[in-house]
DNA sequence: GCATCGATTACG
DNA sequence: GTAATCGATGCA
């Protein structure tokens, strides 16, 4: 079994760089009721990155909704978009900095909304540490090759303005 | 209290 | 192209 990433792993405030290395890690799910257990791959990120950054949700400053982005890295931020869709984010950077990388496919799983549905997250793993404990956590994994590795303007994000939304924080695995 | 807005998906 | 669906947010 692959060495368990620790949330203390992801406190450098590099979070695009961050979203590119978790590409190819696994995601692991792991239910005590059920004892089901799953591991999937990372295929696809995208970074948001601190206050200025207006398509990062904490741009607009810090809420009970965007409190966990301010907080230590190594947690998850988990919410509700559309009315009907889990999304999984990671909160990276230092403490006080607010940045997350969504986690937005795995492989075998396309989009976000279907990965948290896939593996029933919901928002009682919000701001809970990604640990063992938790039920769900990050085990390493080889580097993907850059060469595999594209870089995109990140999805659903226009209303933040050219200069962000054109920025390469979205990343994905080009498995063929 | 009430209106508006989505880091999406599925279907036509 | 557009409907579905609801928590967070901002304003009164």
């Amino acid at each position: 079994m692959a060495r368990i990433l620790k949330p203390a792993e992801f406190t450098s405030a590099d979070t695009v760089r961050l979203a590119r290395e978790l590409i190819g890690k696994q995601l692991v799910r792991t239910d005590t009721a059920t004892r089901i257990v799953q591991r999937l791959r990372i295929i696809e990120t995208e970074a948001y990155d601190g206050p200025e950054d207006l398509a990062c949700h904490a741009s607009k400053g810090r809420t009970t909704r965007t409190e966990v982005m301010f907080g230590p890295a190594g947690h998850w931020y988990v919410y509700l978009i559309y009315g009907m869709h889990q999304m999984l984010n990671l909160v990276t950077g230092p403490q006080d900095y607010p940045a997350a990388i969504l986690i937005r496919g795995l492989e075998s799983v396309s989009g976000p909304g279907r990965l948290t549905k896939r593996l029933g997250i919901g928002k009682e793993l919000n701001s809970l540490p990604a640990k063992r404990q938790s039920g769900l956590h990050l085990e390493d994994a080889p580097r993907v090759d850059d060469a595999l590795v594209k870089a995109t303007p990140r999805i659903g994000i226009d209303y933040a303005g050219p200069d962000w939304s054109q920025r390469p924080y979205r990343f994905v695995a080009d498995l063929a």
